[in-house]
DNA sequence: TTGAAAGCGCTAACAC
DNA sequence: GTGTTAGCGCTTTCAA
């Protein structure tokens, strides 16, 4: 069975107030009835109805955590589900849920609106490259507390992140140790911040040696348009012996094909990855990665988004260092 | 500014009970006023609110899907990932909400207790592997929708699956048909029905075909446990030429890292997966790999739950096709 | 067709 | 310390 606490108050023979009282922790009920009405409540094995909580207090002990919608196929897979595991261990230990809340395609904002105006969370996780103006104003509006798991140029907020510039130059560094000379690089969209800050540790690196040698090129991370960029971008260098490429996951593969069907030698060819995707380490070719603290950044953004909930001052930017792996 | 029920009504000048009816498409209010009410819900932006809905109709609109609890790192990274998102795509079709549950560690059974008790769910998505005889009791005496992402053998109940018993026989034959003739199986944990299912069709093929040689070895996933017990697999069937491997994943490379280790020539080794994770396909060796129609799971497993949720009758079992790619 | 009122299960203010 | 009561914002029944 399923007890109310109307029931519980019946059986305890007291009011259901002190049954309220007893088992949130609040003074005003003397030791003898909370030991049994937390003893009765126990054997029965109550819990509150938590919509009829969630009415009472207007809060209903739930975050929200957006994700990328084609998460199921984009170059980030293990990244989210390390985010969200993160997430998940941190809303358990405080008896929260997780809604998990991937915008639909059609009408991304209009999914996050619903949740936000039927009051389903008390506060939401946002990946930074996905946060729209429209979505800004909403949790602005609505007085959502929001993390960011990333930064945007979008809005300065509380924001989870790692050192890219740092770990672009550690990655741009390793190259030029191992000899090469002639490092192009490939980034994600030029939108995202953390494409420019990674590039400007790739330029940074090629000042300080004199290097002149740099070219860059941007695309998005789709197949076709990947394919199209980097096929164009290795032709018009082909004194390239290596690349930077500031993201990770499938998107390197897609340029590596490129390499091979551009007979690059890639036993000889250098690549540096700004990410760790297990099955680089298995590939018949060294690739130089960096590998980001995936995990501790999502239990971060909880602790921050937590804080932001419970009205207490989290630091404003959470910010986690790069190592070569 | 966020709408109640009872401003719209007043707005409106009727009573909440009219909105009510009006929003929620019921019959017993005039077409002049349900139209204007809705333009005006409309244009204040009005949604009910959750707990309250949730509170008087004794249902949450949200259903959970648990998730194990090392999604993070697991074979199956991409797998979940899919799952998540075709089920997130029919849940945003209803306007309901997504619980993403992953257990804690310490005590699993009870992280899902909670949510049930809390009555924060409809139903729930569940992965067979990781059902106990305790959640199976919970669902039931509680009532709660759920459908198995897989099968156990621990319940007959509704759930959606590949034909694991045929994709093993594919795979298998595939191997023989490229001449391979010393095919040695490794599995998963041997209490896993796919397991089982997997092991029965590597097992008819080399039946049909008279051979003889068909050792075996089961394994957990962990790569300690994974490593132990192939170096024994490998150095007690020397003759080896192939493997039949009836999981997928990062499971897959610690066992292709043995190989190399145990000087097997990888550009003769046969090696036949039951997944198709992208990066196999960079890698410098052939594998023949199962594609499992993942998405279409997912969506079937939100579209059996809905069913039972709104009690109708889903069909039993969905089994999908595995194909070779 | 419309609206008043009860009730969903809880919290919190306020008497006692 | 304890209980009564009034909401929280919605749905639903029932009387008008």
């Amino acid at each position: 069975m399923n007890y109310t606490i109307n029931e519980i108050a019946e059986m305890a023979h007291v009011a259901k107030s002190t049954v309220s009282k007893a088992l949130n922790g609040q003074k005003g009920v003397c030791d003898e009835k909370r030991k049994e009405i937390l003893k009765l409540a126990g054997k029965m094995n109550y819990r509150p109805n938590a919509s009829a909580r969630a009415l009472a207090q207007h809060r209903s002990e739930t975050i929200g955590l957006i994700i990328p919608a084609d998460v199921g196929y984009s170059l980030s897979g293990i990244y989210w589900a390390e985010i969200i595991a993160a997430v998940a261990e941190e809303v358990n230990k405080r008896n929260y849920n997780l809604l998990l809340i991937i915008p639909s395609k059609e009408n991304p904002t209009k999914t996050i609106e619903n949740i936000i105006l039927k009051k389903s969370i008390d506060g939401v996780i946002v990946p930074a490259e996905q946060l729209t103006a429209e979505e800004l104003r909403m949790f602005t509006e609505f007085n959502i507390p929001f993390v960011l798991q990333g930064r945007t140029p979008l809005c300065k907020h509380y924001c989870v992140d790692v050192r890219n510039t740092e770990g672009a130059e550690m990655l741009t560094g390793e190259l030029i140790k191992k000899g090469y000379r002639h490092i192009g690089c490939i980034t994600g969209p030029e939108s995202f911040q953390y494409t420019q800050e990674r590039l400007e540790g790739f330029k940074n690196v090629l000042r300080r040696e004199n290097i002149e040698y740099a070219p860059v090129k941007s695309t998005l991370y789709s197949l076709e348009e990947t394919r199209k960029n980097v096929i164009d971008f290795v032709r018009n260098n082909p004194e390239l012996d290596a690349l930077f490429i500031s993201a990770g996951g499938e998107f390197v593969f897609y340029i590596i094909d490129i390499l091979k069907e551009e007979r690059k030698d890639l036993s000889k060819f250098g690549i540096a990855v700004f990410d760790d995707y297990r099955p680089f380490h298995y590939m018949p070719f060294n690739i130089i990665s960096a590998k980001q603290p995936i995990k501790q950044m999502g239990t971060q953004d909880a602790k921050i988004l937590f804080q932001l909930i419970e009205r207490e001052e989290p630091p404003t930017m959470s910010l986690f260092d790069i190592s070569l792996s």
